[in-house]
DNA sequence: AGCACGCCGACT
DNA sequence: GTCGGCGTGCTC
């Protein structure tokens, strides 16, 4: 007897094993996908984590449904990666499998109705739902579940299908689909039997009379003389100003033959092989430093101030890493991941790149997938956002984090909730590759992390070019007011040199951070502010739809004309955002185009690009947007950057506010003056004598560093201590509430002091559900493993008891 | 997590 | 009297 242990994309700890035939078990490897029956009903796609001959005790095996792989699709280093990830971040296997592979490679079930080849319908029979079933089966040859859904509108079916099951009038079909499809080219070729010269003499002879189809014939020769290429039918069409029919024809006669092709959807065809650009003086140097750090280092941190020309350094190095090879990762924030810097890097490796991120079509993944899992050439270098750290490499030889800092790199929900830089270290490990950190404004952890020496550290102090850094002036806004300075959320500062630069020709960036201050609609006689019914948070007010919308459940309605709670007419809105402030420059400058981007503009998916390419083409000269603007773009003629309001960013309630102000700001910043002039910084704050603002203006980053570390020592926040937030959800406030008082009295048993809470998130209820959490700090001294191990353990024995078993627990690992 | 099974309130 | 609510238990 053989069995495979399968890992299923489901949040359950265990695997599952099924029993196989003994070819099967010869067949089958670790990373190969299995269907797998599952449950009562359910087709699973499994990943084959091992091949044995140990029955398990305890219950009797089912045997697969269905081999779904002629190789492995995934790795053992892969296996061994995600094995370190769930254990780190105390989630299934299931769930990292879930996230790291192509949705289109985990099969659905899914259920399919069909009229019974036998059925002998005895309508009167039926109730008034079955009927309507069966009537839609008439038209239709099949259903999906969902289908009968609507058609009955009411969500539990499965009596009614059930019913007519057993009065044979439908039968039911389990079909496993396969979403990915290969996308096909069609090329033509002359016939075989008109290949000697003689034949196609005859041939030509016999078309004297069909010029078209004989135009056709000789282009096709003409382009194989060319190169030995195959000639796409697309192409032999436009070559020949011929169209679909002739083609036709001439398959049909059997003169031409079709044939298809699996083309890869992402190519690219740009100029390749560009010389590396030469490296400045200061560029060598940390090159060389980076070198010399990843003999001693697995790990190295490039601190690198905004246009320091960080790109060309890692060009460099992945250079080196192609001549030995090895595979590259060069992994951004999904927001930076723009045409911009991959087409830069284009510019230099051509065909080596692939980019694998979640803007791309199922496809386009699964495509990515396996020219990566093949070491194919167009490989070697792959470009991707946080999720790209779970495609199967097999040599990889450096991993760059570029923006290190960023959070977007942390995945919050669902589990797994990691850190693709930290992953990405484990994964550099797993490969003896080695891993390198860009920042301009490197996150605390890194920092701290190198200055103990567990990091390389490079810095790069000059821009390049010799750009002098922007010059920053902090702008206070309460004494404007005071002064009956401000026009809207302008002060006349900023309008003054908003005038200046534009005069002059130059670009102009206004940043309105929008998180935690989205424009709300309020009632001016009751003060009420519609909210949204499923979480505890009002509603926010988008101009473009006239609508109110809840930005963590999408419940949307039409915008108020009278206030719901006492009628009066005279709701206001409140709050700015973006798009106030766009409406403020539109008055303020007539004669100016401007352009925002936002989540709102940016949503379509080339309209993200639309907007940068009208920036580069200076259609736009004032920009207001978010925190979109300040990353990865690269603008010539931004003579001057405003930012609205620097409060809200720095009143944030959370241990990394200012930090995240600091690094937030100083990227904003570095939009500005990136050609020969200087550029213009304006920062509008109610405190201009806040440290973090102060340091900000003479570029301080070892300041702030100094600052914020101690503040960290202080308060017993990392990077001095660990943190894992767990989180406990339910419908009943009373029941989550108690539930979360009984497990941190339970965790407090062995963690003492170092448990907190439970505390009330800012927004108390979503999808309501009501929200509470615990945090647990974890001193230097002690193991984290140990207290994981601990809080697991705590985590069995909440589960165990029946009140508690609707609350929803999640477990957040580094939760910052 | 889904999903089925099973036990109590509001309607034809 | 049924429909449908959601508590409970299980998935190889």
């Amino acid at each position: 007897m053989y069995f495979i242990d399968v890992i299923l994309p489901i949040p359950l700890k265990q695997s599952f094993t099924y029993s196989v035939n003994v070819h099967e078990a010869r067949f089958l490897k670790p990373g190969m996908r299995v269907a797998v029956p599952f449950g009562k009903s359910k087709v699973y796609t499994g990943i084959v984590f091992q091949v044995h001959t140990e029955a398990p005790i305890g219950y009797e095996t089912k045997s697969i449904d269905q081999i779904l792989d002629e190789e492995p699709i995934v790795n053992s280093l892969q296996l061994e990666h995600w094995q370190w990830m769930a254990s780190y971040y105390m989630c299934t296997l299931g769930e990292v499998v879930r996230a790291g592979l192509p949705s289109a490679f985990l099969l659905e079930s899914e259920t399919i109705i069909k009229l019974s080849a036998t059925a002998t319908a005895d309508e009167a029979s039926f109730t008034d739902e079955e009927f309507l079933v069966y009537e839609a089966l008439q038209h239709q040859s099949s259903l999906h579940i969902n289908d009968v859904r609507s058609i009955l509108d009411k969500r539990n079916v499965v009596k009614v299908i059930q019913q007519l099951l057993l009065k044979g009038i439908v039968e039911v079909e389990e079909a496993v689909v396969e979403k990915y499809t290969p996308r096909l080219v069609r090329y033509v070729r002359l016939a075989r039997e008109f290949s000697s010269e003689a034949n196609l003499q005859e041939l030509l002879d016999s078309l004297s009379r069909a010029p078209k189809q004989k135009e056709v014939l000789m282009t096709l020769f003409m382009l194989n003389a060319g190169e030995k290429k195959p000639v796409s039918s697309v192409l032999l069409q436009k070559k020949s100003n011929s169209n679909a029919a002739t083609l036709k024809t001439l398959i049909d006669k059997g003169i031409l033959e079709e044939y298809y092709i699996h083309r890869d959807r992402v190519n690219y065809a740009g100029p390749e092989g560009s010389e590396t650009k030469q490296l400045n003086e200061a560029q060598e140097k940390a090159l060389s430093e980076i070198k010399e750090s990843f003999t001693q280092q697995d790990v190295t941190l490039l601190h690198g101030v905004t246009s320091s020309g960080k790109t060309e350094i890692y060009v460099d190095l992945i250079s080196d890493m192609l001549k030995m090879g090895k595979q590259v990762l060069y992994m951004l924030p999904e927001i930076a991941l723009t045409t911009q810097l991959i087409s830069r890097l284009q510019e230099y490796f051509g065909e080596s790149i692939s980019v694998y991120h979640s803007k791309y079509t199922l496809n386009e993944r699964v495509e990515v997938w396996h020219n990566v899992l093949r070491n194919k050439p167009k490989a070697q270098i792959i470009i991707g956002a946080r999720s790209s750290l779970f495609l199967p490499f097999s040599k990889l030889g450096l991993i760059i984090v570029d923006e290190a800092h960023e959070t977007s790199f942390k995945q919050f929900s669902p589990a797994p909730r990691y850190h693709a830089r930290d992953a990405a270290v484990v994964l550099g490990n797993l490969h003896g590759a080695k891993t390198l950190l860009g920042s301009a404004t490197p996150s605390l952890e890194s920092y701290f992390n190198a200055k103990a020496g567990k990091y390389g550290l490079v810095q790069l102090t000059q821009r390049y070019g010799n750009v002098l850094m922007p010059d920053i002036e902090l702008v206070d806004i309460k004494e404007k007011h005071r002064k009956k300075q401000m026009n809207g959320h302008f002060s006349d500062r900023l309008l003054e040199e908003m005038k200046e630069v534009l005069e002059s020709g130059d670009q102009v960036i206004l940043f309105q951070n929008r998180r935690g201050f989205s424009p709300f609609v309020e009632c001016t006689t009751c003060g009420t502010a519609p909210q949204c019914p499923n979480c505890d948070v009002s509603l926010t007010y988008h101009q473009y739809k006239n609508e109110l919308r809840c930005h963590y459940c999408g419940y949307h309605m039409a915008m108020l004309i009278s206030c719901m709670a006492c009628g009066s007419e005279t709701l206001d809105t409140k709050g700015f955002g973006t798009e106030q402030i766009e409406t403020e420059v539109r008055s303020l400058f007539p004669n100016h185009e401007v352009g925002r981007m936002d989540q709102d503009t940016t949503r379509r998916k080339h309209a993200h690009s639309k907007l940068i390419d009208a920036i580069e083409n200076r259609e736009i000269d004032i920009i207001v947007g978010t925190q979109m603007l300040a990353k990865g773009l690269d603008f010539r003629n931004i003579g001057l950057v405003g930012v609205m309001n620097a409060d809200n960013l720095l009143n944030f309630p959370d241990f990394r506010a200012h930090e995240r102000s600091f690094q937030l700001l100083q990227q904003v910043a570095g939009r500005a003056g990136r050609t020969e002039k200087r550029g213009k910084v304006l920062i509008q704050t109610y405190n201009p004598y806040h440290t973090i603002l102060q340091q900000l203006s003479v570029n301080d980053y070892e300041g702030m560093y100094k600052d914020e570390a101690e503040q960290r020592y202080q308060y017993k926040y990392p990077p001095y201590y660990r943190t894992i937030k767990i989180t406990l959800r339910d419908r009943n406030y009373n029941k989550m509430q108690k539930s979360a008082v009984w497990f941190a009295a339970l965790l407090q048993t062995k963690l003492k002091e170092h448990v907190l809470g439970p505390e009330a998130p800012p927004v108390g209820r979503i999808r309501n559900l009501f929200i509470t959490n615990l945090l647990v700090k974890i001193p230097r001294q002690q193991s984290v493993a140990k207290t994981k191990i601990f809080i697991e353990k705590a985590v069995r024995s909440f589960n165990s008891v029946k009140e508690f078993s609707t609350v929803k627990l999640s477990i957040d690992v580094d939760n910052y």
